[in-house]
DNA sequence: AGCAATCGTAACGTTTCATGTTACATCGCG
DNA sequence: CGCGATGTAACATGAAACGTTACGATTGCT
């Protein structure tokens, strides 16, 4: 594929489990599943990386589930691409370039520089949004 | 992230292309594959994607190959981001969601207006920096 | 005209990575 | 105990980027 979707996916599950309208009934990956159109593990491992990030928790056993750390409100997109590793958007070459060249030897701190400006900037960005935000945008698509 | 490095070669060449001493030889594919360190093809089909730009221009034949279109203060990356057809920063769902669920049926639009909103903003701090500034960091890199 | 150098592009192979899927051990409440 | 769900490992699948080979097209030079 090449965009990743992990973002989206992350954005969706949080936002599925702020809706609070689910007949009371226990927030479990295949429920999510369901709602992603996808398979229970996909939504497992995400939520092990926003477990890891503090913000799900998850209980086993019987009657196990996830619920959300946070209050909506507190929960910000920044936190949310943290937590499934950005990734970074643009990448450096596939293979080291000429560092007998001077630009080749050069060009890799030069655009390292570049790329780390503009994933801050993104990153501020993201932090205006929450998903209770989110939640709020999506609801009002209904109709 | 699909991590690509598109972007990365592009400012390469055009960096590359906007140093003269190079022994007053003509820019062609071949030598300037040497620098980063590929396939001349790769090369061709980066500058090809430049040129429908209007950012270089290529002439055929004996003694053929590439020259800047504009001055490199006149190029942001910007530009060169549009160039090689950005890819976007995030991706939808790979399956489209259920939209039997209300969080399903609002996801995308709701989440498509947050990334056009970063897309935005990313390219306008791109248009800030030329090719002609890249360049003078990557020469400050040298010792 | 013929040659040589280089572009332009198609076709294919290789590698990498995200996603999907199966399987199974583990946990903990009733 | 036994069920229902998490937690992971392992493998399959698919797509995309990159690399490579090949070859026709173009044009200055002799």
């Amino acid at each position: 594929m090449g965009a990743n979707s992990r973002m989206t996916i992350a954005v969706h599950v949080l936002t599925w489990m702020s809706l609070d309208r689910h007949d009371n009934e226990v927030a479990t990956s295949e429920r999510i599943a369901v709602s992603v159109n996808t398979n229970p593990v996909v939504i497992r491992r995400c939520l092990g990386d926003l477990r890891k990030a503090g913000l799900v928790q998850s209980k086993r056993g019987a009657g196990a589930g996830w619920t959300l750390a946070r209050e909506p409100e507190e929960i910000t997109l920044r936190e949310v691409y943290r937590a499934v590793g950005g990734g970074g958007l643009f990448g450096m070459h596939y293979t080291p370039p000429n560092t007998g060249c001077p630009i080749g030897f050069g060009i890799q701190p030069a655009l390292q520089r570049v790329y780390s400006g503009l994933e801050e900037q993104m990153e501020e960005e993201l932090s205006h949004t929450t998903v209770a935000e989110v939640l709020r945008n999506v609801l009002a698509q209904q109709r």
